[in-house]
DNA sequence: CGTCCCATGTAAAAGGTTACATGATTTC
DNA sequence: GAAATCATGTAACCTTTTACATGGGACG
């Protein structure tokens, strides 16, 4: 059982669903090729924790429907209670930007334009998922205020890296800087 | 050749370096363990893109420290030209609170505040990355620009997650909330 | 006396991506 | 006619983690 095992039980938990729309549905949080998903829910089926039954489509092909079992809902309860790990960190843009000098200055100017354009998008598609959550989600207690308040973790975090584009955009059109305390941009 | 692989070569730009001390200059940008470094260094000097030379010492183990060579740095340049690719974000913490439902209110409470204190952590950890660059290192022409602007956005990361852990606690303090704009907090 | 830092390596296992394989319906 | 969406699966490959393996010096 490795993290997407326990995640697709979390989704598992709302509604029933197919291999494929838990693909689509974990993709925003944990990106996951259904390559890596469909091998998962059948070796959780066999343990138990899921069960499963096929549905009969006319103008698309036939699903596999999963569902969760009590098994299944107390294993994710005791993963719920164990320490929660962080995720390693690794952004290739990184190494290229502490080498970047044996370059030119366009490239680096080309780099930030494309990654503020890519945190754009990554703005713009998590507020969209937040305009698409029922309004009463804003309390703690409604059952999607997770995915509100995740959504909102994933929108603030690429709003920042924009803001981090401009800083640099501004940095290297003014050719210097006064100061290098990281948050006085 | 893989991202780890180029991100080696270009710390190798700067100065000759054993293994080791790779292992623990390029752990900030690109978390790797020796048991992937070393391999790694041994095919590159097989392909000749690296050179390495024993230096024996008498307080401390022996070191290979390595060199890259001029087919090391015109592999590296082509890199420099091809498209930046972007890392997939994972968070289990996310992945917890699509579905914390099923749990308590105290346990959010709790990622919460573990996720700030190491959101902290690593806020002052990469600001101490900062201070210890020299000042000149604000300037694009610099040769040390790079991780100026590399440590600034991942302290800026760390704030933005910050101030996100700062917005939950609020919310879930009142109970409820006005608005659900993600960048109003 | 135990733990941390230095320093190098290999092997096995787990996690993730790309490619192979199939096939109907819808949309441009 | 081409591409995208829906829908499931397997196989090969690459990347990363964990564990095995060794050993001296410093520090408390």
């Amino acid at each position: 059982m490795n993290i997407l095992s326990y995640g697709l039980l979390g989704l598992l938990t709302r509604d029933e669903s197919s291999g494929y729309d838990l693909m689509l549905r974990i993709q925003p949080h944990w990106p996951a090729k259904h390559s890596q998903i469909y091998p998962l829910l059948s070796r959780m089926e066999e343990d138990e924790l899921l069960s499963s039954r096929w549905i009969e489509q006319t103008d698309k092909p036939d699903k596999k429907m999963y569902k969760i079992t009590d098994k299944g809902i107390q294993v994710l309860l005791e993963w719920m209670y164990t320490p929660v790990s962080t995720s390693p960190i690794r952004d290739e843009l990184s190494l290229r930007l502490i080498c970047f000098q044996i370059t030119n200055p366009a490239l680096l100017r080309q780099w930030i334009e494309e990654r503020r354009q890519w945190y754009q998008i990554r703005q713009d598609y998590y507020e969209d998922l937040l305009k698409a959550l029922p309004d009463e989600a804003v309390q703690p207690t409604h059952s999607y205020f997770g995915d509100y308040i995740v959504n909102t973790k994933a929108a603030m975090k690429a709003k920042a890296g924009m803001e981090w584009c401009d800083w640099v955009s501004d940095l290297i059109r003014s050719g210097h800087a006064e100061q290098k305390v990281s948050n006085s941009h």
